[in-house]
DNA sequence: TTGACTGGTAAGAGATCTCTTACGTATTAT
DNA sequence: ATAATACGTAAGAGATCTCTTACCAGTCAA
């Protein structure tokens, strides 16, 4: 179990576009990947590299294989990127950009 | 300029690391690449990824170029991972982990 | 049981990534 | 001017990624 890095799990857009999906709830595979235009075994790895990485837990049911959202490993890219806040803020101030982006 | 994905220039670890490092300030390529085992031609083409996702900018003093963080493409991380936010709380509550980590 | 459905894995093609060495250009020093 | 320094890019090797098709096992329905 080589244990794959969460960044490098979220670096396809469409293993993205897989976590997005499975917001709304535990999908089985066959319902996920008729939102792609690839084949289902090319979703079923897209699915492995997320489970490697924690991102997705797979129960099973009946014949059926449900992938439920795991999202406590992007913790660790929030925390990341979290670090650089200062950065962009500063960015802010010097340029006088942003400003009023409060949001 | 096919503009690189953000999520794609920091998939790399010694992508990210360029980036932890530039933290302390603008530095020369060379002085980067004195950080890593490896080339500074690979450096270089490490630091044409992070420029083309908009991420580090240069600036030429003297024969030097001096790349210095632009941090603000990673609110676009930020932002995507933190609508997760509400998973990974939502987990905890369940199942009565990380309930002191309020921090 | 037989047949349909769900989904994983293997093998291979082609694209892309990530290094290396070789070389060219611009700037500075002697 | 000549040499040294700083750096980018080109070309190519080898690894890895991302698809495909082919095939397998497990589950459910008739």
């Amino acid at each position: 179990m080589p244990d794959i890095d969460v960044f490098d799990a979220i670096a396809s857009p469409v293993r993205r576009a897989i976590l997005d999906l499975l917001q709304d709830g535990a999908r089985p595979v066959h319902d996920v990947a008729a939102s792609f235009a690839m084949t289902r075994p090319a979703v079923s790895q897209h699915l492995r590299v997320l489970r490697q990485a924690g991102l997705v837990a797979e129960e099973r049911v009946g014949r059926e294989r449900h992938y439920r959202l795991d999202a406590r490993p992007l913790r660790t890219v929030m925390n990341w990127a979290g670090h650089y806040e200062r950065f962009w803020q500063h960015h802010a101030r010097l340029l006088g950009e942003l400003l009023e982006e409060g949001e």
